[in-house]
Parts: structure tokens; C-alpha cells; sequence
DNA sequence: TTTTCAATGTGTATTTGTTACACATACATA
DNA sequence: TATGTATGTGTAACAAATACACATTGAAAA
């Protein structure tokens, strides 16, 4: 439990909207990779209640980034995470069966209808230990290709920001967030591939990765595999958050 | 006045949390193209006030989508638009001297924090008949390369709706929205051109343009200028739309 | 009527990037 | 010590992007 932010209890489900904007909620898709499988992590309610994606709502004093890393620092105990904004959810009729959610009263806030801004947030797996909250009775990773049925849209909602990730795949680089600081090419390889859902030529990627001029070829090998050690890899920060901000292909 | 939405009035400013979901605006940035400039659609508050984006608020039984549509009804008198959803403005600092404006008085719904998602539309110059409602003294074009200063972030908002609408150029085709419906390539050039910020290659553009295989050239030229007649095109609208859903550049 | 001008239509060589593919190397295991 | 498999590297074929030149046309000027 966070002592700065009082975890939602019964009474203040009705009473929210004294702390929190109406209306605004905020719902991440949090993304992991782990032996070579995208991972995206989720809670569950309790009570044998849905699986859904983490969420929470917007505090009167806080931007819609600052809820989300509030949000993200509860569920995985880390700061400084890679966070974006990607998509409103606002259909009128988005959160169906709502009236099940036993939690809230008939009158209360939480019943009134909902806007949700959807972020992604890129995690290095090894770092996140999953943290339920008092709603919910599990928090774990699951398979991208493997997601549950979850409550209202929230299966759009990550459908929609792995659709997005794909998309930036294009545009920018990706990797210094969801990678351990050293990083085999064959494992950078692999997260490009789980991300498409498609496999890429080993020689060619090599070489397009290192055009990029984002990559340092570090002295050491990664030791203890069962073949060939592989060199290991680390990202150059200034050259990879400028890659970030101006993109990596010129177009016209 | 749009005889199914009430304009706001001074009462409604007051009591407008009645119809609208509190805390949220939309905020409209209008792109045309005339005469070879890219020109952005804003209006001007009654009294002197500020310059602003296009803006208005949700309908308790309305998505963001069919909000900025009534929107956009409203000042430009067209329906089908194209419309793209590209940010949440959500600062808390973000509306600067909002108890500057006179109309919304100090206990209002007006009055509280709005968190404002940011939408961008294309329409065809020519169709667009710019209408002021009852807080305006002005609504017209700007050339986006000299827009005044605006109220709040409206600035910022616009220039990031510029932002986002160069990235989107590299991956999916523009024109349909913004040029009549017979246009020439040196119309066409000159639109990229203007988006973009800067010149292109003449001949390298054509046929970059005829290889995306959205576009059909019809028999006439257009006759009347000073010079050799052009060529007139049209869109595939069939081959058009679907680049717009699939992208148009393959990356990895 | 003829000439001139400026913008349009079209083609080609060069460079760059992408794709496809093959062989040598090295580490752990058998 | 031999073996198997994943890694490291190079090159030819192909496609795309770029740079650049000349012929054509219509209006306007001479």
C-alpha cells in the first residue's frame, strides 16, 4: 500500500470525485519481455472477478502522465518508466456489465461513465515484481499471443497499443527499455520478431541495426551457452534518445 | 445556431456540467490548403479576447469523435470530416488566465480544470463556410506558418497537431481531404511541399507519387495558365482509403 | 504571325539501400 | 577429440531513391 496515495477502499469508490477528476481514467498496457516472449502485465479482480489492465484515475493535481506512473509505480514498484500516450477510449457504451462490478454503489462515482486514456509503458521484466491492490487478487504477465477475455474494452485497449508499438517499431528505436543494459544481437533480434509477430533475416538485421548508429559493441561475450558466444551489446543513450525524439527514416 | 445543441450562453457556462461531462474539452485544430498555403481555421473571442483553436465539450451520451464532429458542424458547416485524435493536453497549469475570461463566472463548471484532447481535421478550403458562434467576434483562416498568439497552450496544441501531421505524411497518403476533387501534381507537390516545410524534386515526387498506385490521371489538362497545361488526377478512392488503413511504407 | 518565356512531361545514369544467400568460427556437450 | 548448432562475416542480385537534362506546350510579348 502507498502511503502517499490511500489506496481505493469501499468508501472511497463513492467518494472519489473528491480526489480524482470525473470521468478521466487512465489504463496502461505494460510490456515485458522474457525468454523470448513479449509479455504484457495484468491484474485480475478479486472474488474470481475478470482479468484487466491496470488502471486508475486522475488525481485533481496531476496530468494524465503523472496518474500513469503513480499507476505504474503501484503495479511494478519502478520509477522512471517509458510512458505513452497512445489513444482515448470514449464509446459511450465502452464499459459493459459495469453495473457487476461489486464494488461500487448504484449512485456512486465510480458508476458514472467513464473516458479512458490508454498509455503503453515499456518495463525491463527482471526489474518488475507484480504488485496486486486490494481489488484484486492476482497481478502476473501474461503472453501477448495469450492475452484472457478482459473486462469492458480492455481487450481492445491492448490490442489497439500493440498495434501502436508495431507501428513506432518503424519510426523509432526500441529495446533500451525492455532489454537488460548488455544485450546479445540474436536477443535484440528476437524482440524485434516477437513485437512484429514475424521472423527477420539474422545477417540483414545485424547490419540494418548497426546502420542505425545506436549500438556499442562491448569486449565481453555472453559466456555459457551451449554454442558460439555471442558479443555483447549496449546501447549508446544520447544517440538512441536522439533516434527517439527525431525519428529514424527520412520519408520525403 | 445549431437548433439541436443549445449554444452556450451565459447560463449554460454555469450549468453547462448538466449536459457535458465535466473536465474534458476537445480542441480542434481545421487544416485547409489555398492558393499553395497550408492554412489552419481559428476563431477570436468577442471584446477584443484572445485568439483559440476551435473548441467545445463532450455530451454526456456523446464519444470524443462525435463531439469534435458537432464541432467542426458548427464552424465549418460540413459533416463527414476527416478527423484524427492526436493528444491529450492534461498540464494542470494548462489554461493560464482562464479567470481573465468574463464569460464563465467564478464558481462555474467553467471555472474547474479541463483536460483537453486534441484532434486534428482536413477539409477542402473551398467548401468551408467559417462560422463564429455567440462567443466570437471572428472565425478565419491563418496561414500556418504565421498564427498569432493564442490562449492557453492553444500554441502548443496546434503545433503539435503540425508535428503529427508531417509524421503521418510518411505513412499514409494525404490530399484526398484538402484538395478538390481534380487536382494537378504541381497541386499536389506543392501540398507535400507546404506540409513539410520544404521543396522536393519535381520528377522524383511524380513518380514517387504514380508508384503508390492511389492516384488515376485523367484525359483533360487544366487549361489557363500562363504555361504548359497539366495533366489533371484524382484519387483512387478504393486504393486511397486502403492506404490510409494499411500504411504505406513497409519498414521491417 | 512569330518569338520568347516559363512551367510541364518524360527519361536515364548514379548512388544508396534492401534482400537473398553461404561459409567459416567457436563453444559446450557427448 | 569429435560433433552439432548457433554465431560472425561477406557478397552478388535486386529494388528504391536521388540527381540531373532535354523536349514540349501554351500564353503573352514582340
Amino acid at each position: 500500500m502507498n502511503e502517499l496515495i490511500p489506496d481505493l477502499n469501499k468508501d472511497l469508490l463513492e467518494r472519489g470525485h473528491e480526489i480524482y477528476l470525473r470521468h478521466l481514467s487512465v489504463d496502461c498496457v505494460i510490456f515485458g519481455f522474457h525468454e523470448n516472449e513479449l509479455k504484457v502485465l495484468l491484474l485480475k479482480w478479486k472474488d474470481d472477478g475478470p482479468w484487466c489492465l491496470p488502471g486508475g484515475f486522475v488525481l485533481k493535481e496531476d496530468s494524465l502522465e503523472q496518474s500513469a506512473t503513480r499507476i505504474l509505480k503501484q503495479r511494478t514498484g519502478l520509477d522512471n518508466i517509458f510512458l505513452q500516450q497512445f489513444h482515448v477510449f470514449s464509446d459511450p457504451g465502452r464499459e459493459k456489465k459495469k453495473e457487476l462490478f461489486r464494488y461500487a454503489s448504484k449512485g456512486g462515482w465510480m458508476m458514472e461513465r467513464f473516458v479512458s486514456i490508454g498509455f503503453y509503458a515499456l518495463v525491463e521484466f527482471s526489474k518488475v515484481s507484480p504488485q496486486a491492490d486490494s481489488f484484486s487478487e492476482d497481478c502476473r504477465w501474461w503472453d501477448v499471443d495469450s492475452v484472457p477475455k478482459m473486462v469492458f474494452d480492455h481487450n481492445e485497449i491492448f490490442q489497439r497499443a500493440l498495434q501502436e508499438l508495431r507501428m513506432s517499431l518503424n519510426d523509432h528505436p526500441i529495446g533500451y527499455e525492455l532489454l537488460p543494459s548488455k544485450f546479445t544481437m540474436p536477443e535484440l533480434q528476437k524482440l524485434y520478431e516477437t513485437i512484429l509477430g514475424k521472423s527477420l533475416d539474422r545477417r540483414n538485421f545485424q547490419k540494418k541495426m548497426l546502420a542505425l548508429g545506436i549500438l556499442e559493441r562491448l569486449k565481453e561475450r555472453k559466456m555459457g551457452g551451449a554454442h558460439k558466444a555471442p558479443y555483447l551489446y549496449k546501447f549508446n543513450k544520447a544517440k538512441y534518445d536522439k533516434a527517439l525524439k527525431t525519428g529514424l527514416r527520412g520519408g520525403f
